[in-house]
RNA sequence: GGUCCGGUAGCUCAGGGGAUAGAGCAACAGCCUUCUAAGCUGUGGGUCAUUGGUUCGAUUCCAAUCCGGAUCACCA
């Protein structure tokens, strides 16, 4: 409809006063509240042109559009604005369709898109970092997939270098061969122990070396710790048997903990890779680079790549040792999932402190001429602060994932409790419920907000549960499920013809545009915007059951009409929240 | 220092050229013998960081300044 009237308007407004607007031109808003309509063109832009009072203009654009266009029912002209008010028999057809099966599969756009994320290091478990990465990449890719996409979700393991030989070498000089099992704890956690154990020690050395009498550096440069972990990291290099066994044996134990995680979270994977799997083939593309002349050979041996002219710097991609950094495997992994699935689009969910590594690897495949280069989009978010600034691991301040989920579920139990809300459920059935809730809260309060922007999470203050929150959309859901269980399920899709009032069409409205915050959500990466309608649509519902009663309303028509229209909320939360990875139930 | 991102209510966040700037939390006042009160209705709370500009109109766009953050490795 709004684009309905921008193009009419367009039209109208060429024809009436000789311009040349296209419809991108004109403005069409939905009506504010204070003012009668439901959907509003704006009409300043033609009065200079026209040479003629806001109002007059608005007279003529508002006839005119009544007769082009039959939903109009009425409008009226306030200063520069036309507002635009609906046939009931919009908003009845409207909610038939939508009622319909498949009303929200929106269009194939036949583009292939690969979403990475998660991404996590292989010596230490997710932290709250991680939580809003994997819930930001899931979610886009879910909502991609709404708005027709085929998507590839895939992540990668940082699982080689000299961080992960810390954990290693902590293990072999300070353990006595516990396993997770042993232990009883997961093992992203006991390799993450070890990780931080390393660093104790290595302060100890460098302290102990600084009492007799070398300055930090040398002591740092001479800590036998630090020059093991680096002996070790050549003997991974060169291969060497004892060591890659206890690669396996530890990266084994954290894959098995991150997958527990995952489950927990609900995210899932196409593909994972690994940077060990790929770092080499970095090198290929830096041979291929060369042989271009897009990179050059210092006279050290370093390849760079020269981006002043792009506005960055001189970047060396391999060392002059000939061993790959960063950037390498990333070119090297790029290639290789280019292959694999020839994606239109690779997104990375990546922190925006690797702005500017982005930025490279972009410029860089495109220097190459790479086909998959104009498709490499970093999905830049901001990243998760404590109230005290950065979170830090060696303050011990990092939020662990698994803590905090445990914690989210443990305070869904209280408050459902406190409420009495479950007390003639099962067993299974209110523990799914507390998983459902506290995972919808966290969920929700990540998502919520813009994944560009930079967020702080206090560990002092427990999530809320009230307001603008997931369990609050939950019990919404739940609200409408018992009304319809009230009701004996018993409703049909049968053409109501319904003046509705003014909560009704404030819901039919929010429903109405969900399609379109889907496609602007799909377009702008940003969960944000779909978490927030939904959100809309909740707060709309429950004002319009606190002021109407549906299943004692006044007419069977108007019961069966209110009860059409629950259903439709329900669905389309339930569909929303899906693709927010949050599950909404029954009964709660 | 260069580059990039941000600054909106006490707090956490929406709005990103259009009408009197919105939510939630917190505070206060109402609403359960009627479909679930994790709800609804209302009140108070704002120099949209500052200063200039662009125009019919700027919280929104541009510039400068101030404040916060990130980044500018042969680390990942």
């Amino acid at each position: 409809m709004e684009k309905l009237l921008r193009e009419k308007t367009a039209h109208i407004v060429n024809n009436l006063y000789g311009i040349n607007f296209s419809d991108l031109d004109i403005t069409v808003n939905q009506t504010s509240k204070e003012f009668v309509g439901d959907f509003t063109v704006v009409i300043f832009p033609f009065v200079k042109i026209a040479r003629k009072k806001p109002e007059e203009i608005g007279k003529e654009i508002g006839d005119a559009l009544q007769k082009e266009i039959p939903e109009i029912d009425s409008y009226n002209v306030v200063k520069g604005f036309v507002n635009f008010k609906l046939k009931n028999e919009f908003w009845n057809n409207f909610l038939l369709n939508a009622s319909s099966e498949n009303y929200f599969s929106l269009p194939s756009t036949h583009k292939k898109i690969m979403v990475e994320y998660a991404g996590p290091n292989t010596n230490k478990p997710l932290h709250l970092g991680h939580i809003r990465n994997i819930f930001i990449g899931y979610s886009v890719s879910e909502i991609l997939k709404a708005a027709g996409n085929e998507v590839v979700k895939v992540n990668i393991y940082n699982d080689r270098g000299i961080h992960i030989c810390k954990s290693m070498l902590a293990y072999e000089k300070y353990s006595n061969n516990e396993t997770p099992k042993s232990k009883g704890i997961k093992g992203d956690h006991l390799v993450g122990d070890f990780y931080v154990k390393f660093d104790q020690e290595l302060k100890i050395q460098i302290a102990g070396l600084m009492l007799k009498g070398m300055s930090e550096e040398e002591a740092k440069k001479n800590a036998p710790l630090n020059i093991e972990v680096k002996e070790m990291l050549l003997k991974w290099e060169a291969g060497d048997a004892e060591v890659r066994a206890r690669w396996e044996m530890m990266n084994g134990w954290v894959y098995e903990g991150f997958e527990e995680t995952y489950q927990l979270i609900g995210c899932d994977f196409n593909k994972h890779y690994k940077e060990s799997d790929t770092y080499l083939l970095g090198k290929n593309i830096v041979e291929e680079g060369l042989s271009k002349n897009v990179f050059y050979k210092r006279p050290d041996g370093a390849v760079c790549v020269d981006l002043t002219s792009d506005g960055l710097d001189e970047k060396v991609l391999m060392r002059s040792d000939g061993t790959s950094v960063y950037i390498t495997q990333d070119l090297g992994t790029a290639d290789l999932r280019y292959q694999d699935f020839e994606p239109d689009q690779m997104i990375y969910t990546v922190a925006n402190e690797q702005d500017y590594h982005f930025k490279v690897l972009k410029l860089v495949t495109q220097k190459l001429g790479k086909k998959y280069a104009d498709g490499i989009n970093h999905l830049s978010y901001g990243m998760v602060d404590l109230p005290t600034g950065r979170m830090k691991s060696r303050e011990g301040t990092v939020v662990d994932a698994d803590d905090l989920i445990e914690e989210m579920i443990r305070t869904a139990k209280e408050q459902t409790l406190a409420l009495g809300k479950t007390e003639n459920f099962s067993e299974a059935e209110a523990e799914k419920l507390y998983y459902e809730l506290g995972m919808g809260a966290l969920k929700f309060f990540i998502l919520k907000v813009d994944p560009r922007k930079r967020m702080i999470f206090n560990p002092e203050e427990s999530i809320d549960f009230h307001g603008f929150t997931g369990p609050f959309i939950q019990y919404t859901y739940a609200r409408i499920q018992s009304v319809k269980r009230k009701a004996g399920n018993n409703f049909k899709s049968s053409t109501p013809v319904v003046k509705a009032n003014d909560s009704e069409l404030q819901l039919l409205m929010q429903l109405y545009l969900y399609t379109n915050t889907i496609k602007e959500a799909a377009m702008n990466l940003d969960p944000a915007l779909l978490a927030n309608h939904i959100y809309f649509i909740a707060k709309s519902f429950n004002s319009f059951y606190a002021e109407n009663s549906i299943t004692q309303a006044e007419t069977e028509e108007l019961k069966n009409f209110r009860l059409l229209l629950s259903d439709l909320t329900g669905s389309v939360i339930k569909r929303g929240m899906k693709l927010l990875g949050i599950e909404v139930p029954e009964r709660m």
